[in-house]
DNA sequence: CACCTGGATTGAAACGTGTCAATGAGCCGC
DNA sequence: GCGGCTCATTGACACGTTTCAATCCAGGTG
């Protein structure tokens, strides 16, 4: 055990670098930021005491001087959600590109939280931000845009387009592929195992799914039931298998498509414990592909989303957006694709 | 699409406040940072004003006055790995009670992007760290203390204590615990399947597992093979069965301990395909006890690690070097506990 | 009434950087 | 040799906040 040394390092700043290197402080400045300025010789002078110094810039002192920081934050909706990360890394890797930190802000769902991070952001003069809204409602970010800090609106396609810019994917057509593939193997009745409506890209996926059987000629509303828990989670998956199950082996569905691969996983082991087999007496279709959907067995079929492109799509979107003076917000909407494994099977009775 | 309201939105500051309300800037700087040195009626003509003009505080303004922002770093190994998202969320949890902001870094395991990152954490004068170094090479860390950035090391157990604070498990007791489990289920002949030696947790869990054999009385050398892995994800693991199964009936391993989850699932899937069955033919334990290890087929017994825990006490470590003046580092060690699933079962010859 | 005390408030001086108008140094062409 | 040009550099100021010594005021005491 040891004290931890309190060394009075005195501060080294701009001023010292530019005294040691016999130049001035606005010279110093230009070296660092616009290179191309300043004349070759006292370039090399200064980044030589720059190196002998130390020296490493404060970035409080330039963001405070420019009026804005050089941070991004990404306000998440839930850090643990597989999905997420994968967005993460996407757009970590694009700000490191041209230079930006990134602010990591977890909403855990909650609004209040969302709020104190949005507040957060603003403070911090942040550049701009990857936003996942908790929900439809975003007069917190209207407001942070009203401050100065532009954002790009993450896997919310229905963001009106005067107020940000948005990049997603299409939730529709992602709950069409899986109606169709469960269509094509002769299933006709289907549940639809959710999450909260009030998560948009969750009434999107369950109208697609409506609208394949609607193509197929067959009725919806007899065809495809619904059963909607609180949370997107393995564990709920898992407590939702009676009342996926109800109504007996007449009643029952014959496949189950799922919101979330994280539904889909728990449901089943939940149909596994009460001795039903997959995809012997259900199919079951999830969504995200996440990496672990590769790796239970049977393998799941699932609508995969682009998460690493999205991230990255939506950083780039807000880097133009904070290059470019004039701007206009665009909207990018990826198409997700069915990846079929072993989950799911032609329906024999 | 419309155009950016480019709003020249002049700026409100803790002088226009000031003016606002009657006071100096000086007080309404005391209504922010110590409430209870003002008079409780100037106070409410302050907080009156701030809400009337929509004050935010800028950071920036404050951090360099005070020579120290008010954000911690969280450098991690890789982002997409759900043992260090849950980590994060037990960092930002307790980071948010403090008010302090969470900035996530994202070494990638790779040694230039986690020396840029702390040179960030530098140049932003972030308060403290909290860090998983990539290898056993601190100089850059020493280097970032010397800035006057503290920072606390996660789940590296062997950091000198008069370089810093460390919070970590135990990964010999883990190892040995898993091979406890196996030995006792009459299993001889283990398989150490694991990524790079030079991450010094994995050594400790072989170590622990060889402890284990010696304890029974039973020679390591001649029970614990070794199979080591460029990288601890499920491809790998997918990719090392052949190693795994080397040797035939006779030679094969009758159970598999992994350095990683996903190296164990990349491993039962492997198994899987050759048409081996786990844990009739193998028995496979895995370590870290990530969600999913609940949701494959068969469950996988792990060695389960306090991420959350993990993550919250290394913050709350931080914290407390923050605050107090005089400050010795400490060293915390958890241990993690066996959790035994459908994934491991008695040998029968 | 003069004096003291202690709490509330003020004012000015930093913190380290970016910006920009102004200055200086060289160079070319007439 | 001179005016005019470009390119490199300078110097001073402003950004928004915190800090701290100095000031002010009210009320109590002798």
């Amino acid at each position: 055990m040891s004290t931890r040394s309190r060394t009075a390092r005195r501060t080294v700043g701009i001023t010292e670098v530019a005294r040691h290197a016999g130049v001035s402080p606005g010279t110093v400045s230009n070296v660092l930021n616009r290179p191309e300025r300043v004349a070759e010789a006292t370039r090399l002078r200064v980044e030589a005491a720059i190196a002998e110094l130390d020296y490493v810039r404060n970035s409080s002192g330039s963001s405070l001087r420019s009026g804005r920081s050089e941070s991004v934050g990404l306000l998440v909706l839930d850090v643990t959600n597989p999905f997420f990360t994968e967005v993460a890394r996407g757009v970590e890797d694009e700000a490191a590109e041209s230079g930006l930190a990134v602010v990591l802000l977890n909403s855990a769902e909650a609004r209040e939280r969302q709020r104190r991070n949005v507040r957060l952001l603003a403070e911090q003069r942040a550049a701009g931000a990857v936003v996942m809204p908790i929900d439809d409602d975003l007069s917190d970010l209207v407001w942070l845009n009203r401050q100065g800090t532009a954002w790009v609106a993450l896997d919310r396609g229905d963001v009106a387009e005067d107020v940000g810019c948005s990049v997603s994917v299409d939730n529709h057509a992602g709950g069409m592929a899986a109606g169709r593939h469960l269509i094509g193997l002769g299933h006709e009745r289907a549940t639809f195992l959710t999450g909260p409506f009030a998560i948009e890209q969750v009434r999107r996926r369950h109208e697609g799914l409506r609208a394949a059987f609607e193509e197929a000629g067959l009725d919806p509303d007899a065809c495809v039931r619904v059963v909607e828990q609180p949370l997107l989670n393995p564990e709920q998956g898992e407590r939702a298998v009676d009342a996926v199950l109800a109504g007996g082996p007449r009643q029952r569905p014959q496949a189950v498509f799922c919101a979330n691969d994280q539904l889909a996983l728990g449901v089943m082991k939940g149909l596994g414990q009460r001795g039903l087999r997959v995809p012997e007496d259900v199919s079951v279709v999830g969504y995200d592909n996440v990496d672990f959907a590769d790796l239970v067995h049977p393998g799941l079929t699932t609508v995969a989303q682009p998460k690493y492109e999205l991230g990255r799509t939506a950083m780039r979107l807000l880097n133009s957006e904070l290059n470019h003076g004039e701007h206009v917000h665009e909207r990018v909407l990826f198409t997700p694709e069915l990846v079929v494994r072993g989950s799911t099977a032609a329906y024999r009775d």
